[in-house]
DNA sequence: CTTGACCCTGTAGCTGCTACGGGGCGCAGG
DNA sequence: CCTGCGCCCCGTAGCAGCTACAGGGTCAAG
């Protein structure tokens, strides 16, 4: 009973603001359902389908992985928590992993680029931070 | 005049710690040179290779792309600081850019699992997280 | 002389898209 | 009715940065 009971891809696309040929790959890898067609074998989204993809954005913004998101919302009814929070939680490990890790970058790069402008040293920094086995014996 | 001259290609990963068809994969794309061939055809490493292979695996781990890694350290001799230095720093924001993100995803991910193990939702809080806009209108 | 460990090449696979190329459809204007 | 524009269709190739084959050759020990 609403006033526009399916969209096209270019509607959806902009509804939802998921490329329109990264919908199609969702399609493909089967994390988007095949949606009815029009005689002209036009895909006829319905609202579920503009639900679901919102989803699957907002899961990618999260950084969960396909498989991941494919495990959170199934290809039907929302899972339980009991499913689907050691994922959630696993992922966030990696968050916090990905993050220790990049701290420790950004320390390293850091000091060797305020190095550089300080520009005390014969050789730059940053080529110093690489290179610190000129030889093997 | 060291006891071992050249090592094999094997012994090359087993030196610097690259897979050894990631070390191949470099010389493809040129950021190994070619190294020179016993008669076997064997690839014979000298000591310059091991070093320029360690820089690139720190220079990896630091997190610069294969093409910064290729402007840090040129195919000949070290880089000039004022060379060096822009493409450090532009990498640091990146680096600080992806923590910022990070962060926040670690804050979110981090409500909705403690959220799970509270339990007091009805639905599963991570599964809440994702699905914010039920309905469009 | 055989066995096994190494080496060679080239190509296909991985993740998650994105961008073609070469065609159909739908609707508005002339 | 026809044209033209914008949208849609499909399939495939490309991006980074490896990694993993398949199907061979080589070398040194026993």
């Amino acid at each position: 009973m609403a006033s526009s009971p399916t969209v096209t891809i270019g509607q959806l696309a902009a509804l939802t603001g998921v490329n329109l040929e990264t919908i199609r790959y969702y399609e493909r890898i089967a994390l988007m359902p095949e949606p009815a067609r029009t005689a002209a074998g036009y895909r006829a989204y319905e609202d579920e389908h503009r639900q679901r993809l919102s989803m699957i954005r907002r899961a990618r913004e999260l950084g969960f992985s396909i498989d991941d998101v494919r495990a959170l919302i199934g290809l039907g009814e929302p899972k339980p928590c009991a499913e689907v929070e050691p994922i959630a939680a696993a992922h966030l490990a990696t968050v916090r992993a990905k993050i220790a890790d990049l701290r420790r970058l950004e320390t390293l790069l850091g000091a060797a680029v305020r190095g550089c402008r300080t520009g005390t040293s014969q050789t730059c920094p940053v080529i110093e931070v690489l290179g610190g086995d000129p030889a093997s014996a």
